[in-house]
DNA sequence: AAGACCTGCAACCGCGGCTTA
DNA sequence: CTAAGCCGCGGTTGCAGGTCT
């Protein structure tokens, strides 16, 4: 399929912008809104391509962005989501406010990689012992982490809870369902929905095998303060045993869950 | 002091997915 | 159904500033 490259017009500016251009466009983003970047540069007059005011848009301008001094918790972050994810730079980024793909993507290739790196050859070498990070007091998981089992049933008595010890119940005021995260047998921490009709069998859960190294909050950086919308927003509607997930959630991203769908079967 | 080398980061490039005509 | 166009993503490049020799 023929495409016309993006920036093939001659006479435009390239490389680092100007404090004007950035002055210019974000001036007219801020006027008119993200969206349309071929049109952007010609209406405001700015002799860049569209993929160029839009890269720095995102990566600079914006105003929510946070720059340098990635904490420690962010790194530890991108770590075991990296572990998870893999160079979907994105999705990472969805679960670092105000970060960006390309800064994450920077800080792996020129930090990170290293770091996890040498981390892996010290547990080759020590396997009894944990590598603590000099500058962080969290410390960096090795272990891999996988998600072992994946349920979204909308037929959730085809479910059989397993033997497992309630971490915590949860009660939501406004909902009469108990949601309990459970620490299983082998070594998962499970979420569950037990829906409040004196039907313990009923329940829809979503299973992470984390390698005995933390909990899906920890992993995730989230506190699950309403796993209600996690299970109302997400388990909405599934054909045969799968639930399609619908819309992204405080909890769980919507590519989040799509990875558990993908990687955990039925 | 100066050149070589290294590092971090902004920006570019090409590709693939999605939408539109 | 297909071609064309747009957008977003990930890999890569190139430059500027810092460090080393």
């Amino acid at each position: 399929m023929g495409r016309s490259p993006c920036c093939s017009s001659t006479g435009l500016n390239r490389g680092s912008w100007t404090a004007s251009e950035d002055k210019i466009l974000s001036d007219y983003i801020k006027l008119h809104g993200e969206g349309k970047w071929r049109e952007h540069p010609v209406k405001a007059g700015l002799k860049r391509c569209g993929k160029s005011c839009r890269l720095r848009w995102l990566n600079y301008l914006k105003p929510d962005i946070k720059r340098g001094n990635i904490s420690c918790d962010e790194e530890d972050l991108i770590i075991r989501l990296h572990k998870l994810l893999g160079n979907r730079w994105s999705l990472i980024a969805g679960r670092l406010p105000g970060r960006t793909d390309n800064e994450i993507k920077n800080y792996w290739n020129t930090t990170l990689a290293k770091k996890v790196h040498e981390n892996e050859n010290f547990q080759e070498e020590n396997p009894k012992k944990m590598k603590i990070n000099k500058e962080c007091v969290n410390e960096i998981r090795t272990k891999a982490m996988r998600c072992s089992r994946t349920h979204f049933s909308p037929h959730p008595q085809q479910m059989e809870p397993p033997r497992s010890n309630v971490v915590e119940n949860i009660q939501d005021p406004g909902n009469p369902n108990t949601c309990r995260l459970i620490e299983t047998a082998d070594d998962a921490f499970m979420f569950y929905n037990h829906e409040n009709n004196n039907n313990e069998s009923s329940f829809m859960g979503v299973g992470v095998n984390m390698g005995g190294s933390g909990n899906l909050s920890g992993f995730f950086n989230v506190e699950f303060s309403d796993p209600f919308n996690l299970i109302n927003d997400q388990m909405v509607k599934g054909d045969d045993d799968h639930t399609v997930c619908s819309t992204p959630t405080q909890g769980f991203s919507k590519e989040i869950m799509e990875h558990f769908t993908s990687i955990g079967g039925k």
